[in-house]
RNA sequence: GCCCCCGUAGCUCAAUGGACAGAGCGCCUGACUUCGAAUCAGUAGGUUGCGCGUUCGAGUCGCGCCGGGGGCACCA
């Protein structure tokens, strides 16, 4: 926010030095910490080390405290500064208070939910998350990728890029076969009431089926007769399938469509807006079709009849030591693999959809096959390959162990959605019994989902979480309803304060700033970073930390600071406009972390 | 065997190579006739798994161990 300031303070440092010939390492710059004040702040430790290596002989520490006092001697009077310190080897440079805060408060009441925007990329980016297999139910470990493609893709998107939102479920496979084939033996014309119901109906006909088709211990020669003969049925549908059998294919899409429809009725909820859907079944055609192409071009090995379509990575990459190893792009029988549909994705992405990164936010178990995929894709010469990023996170997993579809441990998020919105609701009789009945739904939705998505955004996506119901709807501490608590107070604060005129004029910070206010207002200038940071990293994580500490730091405001009783009242109207940018920042925040900011709560 | 990720307070987790390693939970103490206590203020808690190295400076980078998790050609 402060970068013309910041730029001619460096130059101002550069023709110093070049006047007294000192050879400028370059500058870096950070807030300055501890410190009640604002600044901006630069050390000289690698000029100083700079010369130690050029022969002579000083002490680095000793050498950048020299420096930092030459510099600031040299430096005299700046505009919007008010102090100037050499310290420990650091050169500080203080704003002047009174400035600074009417800046950074001003710029956010003008530029309201746009403040922090990052001036437009020229670059498209594609987020593909959000994408369960069908013929499944949405679990919390689907809900983690959801909601982390999700906050990505707003990140990149507020920070300037072209944003497409893609899912690509899976809707094929021997899991979903098995679920159209005990569908068909035992329950045809069957169909449960309810989007959810029906949907979750399919993960129960999966956990059964799955049971019918495995081996058993001291199975009886009936019973092992029996499963086989099962198990022939199933392979049987497959093949029917694959031929294109209209009826088997019939039952195939209508079942399908009782997974997308729970999907996309979920997604309604997260308020996830997906731009485009590819199918797996939709990429298999053109897929068969790209291996042609990379046997032309010498990439792929064709070892048929008797082996697959092959690629050796590594060796084709000229790579000494196993890497990325060699995989498959076609069975001997001449089907396609996930490999081999991947690829096909990533071409239609890159040409049909000009896409120039594309970012996979997938199961960090899938670690190697994206990083084949990348490679391959190097190999076919698509220069976009070096900007693909494939966000991995850690598994989901219970306090009980690893979630298994096929042994029904999975822990819906339906059905913790719906624990949270009714733990909220009876915290809200608890503690605010005169909020109205009509708002008391959404209320409890807002802040039950914002748990959730807290929950989830504020571990690193590299590391693993195990999910307990209780930690995960916590409503105190660092959790999401503090930040939204910190947004109604803001609120109500504003609220309460009557005032019209709130944005009128920009306020003026003339008098002695308590170190709290410091504290918000240096958190609000620091928002702008964070987005570009969260962006830039590809962690959602960043902006989850920042969220956090801004409504700590107005939560701490609010206690020790009177807003509407303030003794004065262009105090009272300063402090006004601080609390009104405070809830718009602590807005801005939270809508990217994909979490409602309510009035009331 | 090879590759990837992780190891920080009792627990769960933070920390662009930079100044004094920070939060939450839990423990203990205090603050509601005062803008909403889903809050705030405070106490206690650390050889950042171990060792060597690079650097003026290492939780962060490199190498080697130890411990945990994941992955390694016709599954997705």
């Amino acid at each position: 926010m402060f970068d013309r300031e910041q730029q001619a303070i460096e130059s101002k440092i550069r023709a110093y030095c070049a006047d007294n010939d000192i050879p400028l390492a370059d500058l870096k710059w950070t807030p300055i910490p501890f410190s009640g004040e604002w600044g901006t702040s630069t050390s000289f430790f690698q000029t100083a080390a700079n010369e130690a290596r050029s022969g002579k002989k000083v002490n680095v520490p000793q050498r950048a405290q020299e420096l930092a006092e030459s510099v600031k001697a040299g430096l005299g009077e700046i505009e919007g500064i008010s102090r100037i310190e050499a310290v420990k080897g650091y050169l500080n440079l203080y704003f002047s208070t009174a400035e600074f805060a009417q800046r950074v408060v001003a710029t956010v009441l003008e530029e309201k939910a746009d403040f922090g925007r990052g001036r437009p990329k020229s670059e498209r980016v594609m987020v593909e998350y959000a994408q369960p297999n069908t013929h499944h139910s949405f679990h919390i470990g689907h809900y983690r990728n959801a909601i982390l493609g999700e906050v990505l893709s707003r990140l990149v998107e507020f920070a300037g890029f072209e944003t497409i939102r893609a899912s690509y479920p899976g809707d094929l496979g021997l899991g979903v076969i098995t679920v159209l084939w005990i569908y068909d033996k035992f329950y045809r014309g069957q169909e449960p009431e309810g989007i959810h119901e029906r949907g979750q109906w399919l993960l129960k006909l999966y956990v059964e089926a799955t049971d019918l088709l495995t081996e058993k211990e001291n199975e009886t020669p009936e019973e092992k007769a029996q499963r086989e003969a099962y198990d022939a049925e199933r392979r049987e549908l497959y093949r029917r399938w694959d031929a294109g059998d209209p009826e088997v294919r019939e039952l195939w899409r209508v079942t399908r469509e009782w997974s997308l429809d729970e999907l996309r009725d979920i997604l309604r909820m997260l308020d996830i807006d997906i731009d485009v859907w590819f199918f797996e079944s939709e990429v298999d055609e053109s897929a068969k079709e790209i291996v042609d192409e990379l046997i032309a071009k010498g990439i792929a090995d064709d070892e048929r009849p008797e082996g697959a379509v092959i690629v050796k990575i590594d060796e084709k990459l000229g790579l000494k030591k196993e890497k990325y190893r060699t995989n498959v792009l076609l069975r001997s029988d001449g089907t396609t693999l996930y490999l081999t549909k991947d690829l096909a994705l990533a071409k239609i992405k890159f040409e049909k959809y000009g896409v120039d990164r594309s970012i996979y936010v997938v199961d960090v178990r899938q670690s190697l096959h994206l990083q084949q995929t990348f490679a391959i894709l190097k190999l076919w010469g698509f220069p976009q390959a070096e900007k693909c990023y494939h966000l991995g996170y850690g598994f989901v997993s219970l306090p009980e162990g690893a979630m298994s579809a096929r042994r029904g441990r999975v822990v819906l998020f339906k059905d913790v959605a719906d624990e949270a919105v009714r733990r909220v609701l009876a915290e809200i009789a608890q503690k605010n019994p005169d909020l109205p009945e009509a708002q008391r739904a959404d209320v409890a939705r807002a802040v039950g989902l914002g748990a959730l998505a807290y929950a989830m955004l504020s571990v690193d996506n590299n590391k693993d979480i195990v999910f307990d119901l209780d930690e995960a709807l916590g409503f105190e501490g660092r959790t999401g309803p503090y930040i939204q608590n910190a947004h109604v107070r803001a609120a109500s604060i504003l609220r309460k304060s009557k005032t019209e005129s709130l944005e009128v004029e920009p306020a003026t910070f003339d008098y002695e700033l308590t170190s709290h206010e410091i504290q918000l207002i240096e958190l609000l200038s620091r928002f702008p970073a964070a987005v570009e940071q969260a962006a830039d990293e590809y962690r959602p994580l960043v902006m989850a930390t920042y969220a956090y500490n801004l409504a700590s730091a107005f939560h701490s405001f609010y206690h020790a600071v009177p807003v509407l009783q303030a003794e004065r009242e262009n105090i009272r109207d300063a402090r006004l406009q601080l609390v009104a940018a405070a809830k718009q920042t602590l807005a801005n925040a939270l809508a990217l972390l994909g979490i409602t900011a309510p009035e009331v709560m």
